[in-house]
DNA sequence: CAGTATCCCAGTAGATACTG
DNA sequence: CAGTATCTACTGGGATACTG
C-alpha cells in the first residue's frame, strides 16, 4: 500500500472513518463533554443533556461503556443511584475531538456563508429551469 | 453560561456536535481523504473508495460542496468531465480530522479489547439468567 | 461520463408503558 | 431512579433506470 502525502495508508482512512462512525452519532460526544468535570448520574445526565430521550441516552451509554469509555457505577441504594464516568480513555478521546470542535467554531461563519451562497445559487439555477410557473 | 474546565461553553458542544453530524456520516471523510492529494474525477473518486454507491457519491459531495469543503469543476467536453477538488477549508479540515485518526490508531487495541470484555460479561450475565435453557 | 429520479428495504430514534 | 420492551415513524442508503 502506498502512503498519501501525509504517510497515511488507505486503511488508515477506515479507521478515521470506523471511529467517526462510533462517535459521529447524534449524542456520543455531546455525552462525553458532559463528563469532563466529573460523574454525573443518569438523570442529571439527561437533564443537562437537552433533548435526548430516555432510550437514547441508555443506548448511548451501554455502546460507551462497551468501548471503554464510559464506566458504569451502581450504588445499591433505594432507589437505585448509577453514576457514569469517563473512563482514562474517555478523557483522552477529548482532545482530539476538542480540536476538531475548535475547528468547528472557528468555521462555522465560513460553513454557513457556503451554504448561504450554495443555496442561494440554487434557487438560480431552478428559476431558470422554471422561467414561467407562478 | 458557565464554562467548563476546559473553557467551553456548552453552546460549543453543540457546534462540535453540528460539525460532527455534518463529517461523521459513512463517507464525507473518506472522500476528504482521497481529495488530499489533488483533484479526482467523479468515476476515479468513486473506484478508489470502495464500495460507495453512485447515488451516496454524489449525495454527499454535493453536501460537501454545499458546505464549501469541495469544488466542483465542470468541463464541457464529450463525453463530460467533472472534477472536484479541496477548498482551503476542506483542506484544513484535515488536521482535526487527522488528530481524530490518529486517535483512533493508537487505541482501536484498546477499544477492541474493551469489547472483548464487555461482550464476554454480557454472555456471562445472559448465562447467569438463563442457567437451564439449552 | 456524470448525475438525477424512483422504488424499496432496513436500521434508527421517538413515545409510551412496564419492571427491578 | 434507572432501565428495558414494544410499537411506530422516519430516514439513509442500495439497486435500478433514465437524462444531459
Amino acid at each position: 500500500m502506498k502512503p498519501d502525502t501525509n504517510g497515511h495508508l488507505p486503511s488508515d482512512c477506515r479507521a478515521i472513518s470506523e471511529i467517526l462512525s462510533r462517535i459521529g452519532d447524534k449524542w456520543s460526544v455531546l455525552i462525553v463533554m458532559r463528563l469532563t468535570d466529573g460523574p454525573l448520574r443518569f438523570s442529571k445526565l439527561r437533564e443537562t443533556i437537552g433533548g435526548i430521550s430516555h432510550k437514547m441516552l441508555s443506548t448511548t451509554l451501554r455502546g460507551l461503556e462497551r468501548d471503554g469509555l464510559v464506566t458504569r457505577t451502581v450504588y445499591p441504594t433505594i432507589p437505585p443511584q448509577v453514576e457514569y464516568s469517563l473512563t482514562q480513555l474517555g478523557h483522552e478521546l477529548r482532545e482530539p475531538v476538542n480540536a476538531l470542535g475548535e475547528w468547528a467554531l472557528r468555521n462555522q461563519g465560513k460553513i454557513h456563508e457556503a451554504r448561504l451562497r450554495y443555496d442561494a445559487s440554487a434557487i438560480d439555477a431552478a428559476k431558470r429551469n422554471l422561467p414561467k410557473t407562478a
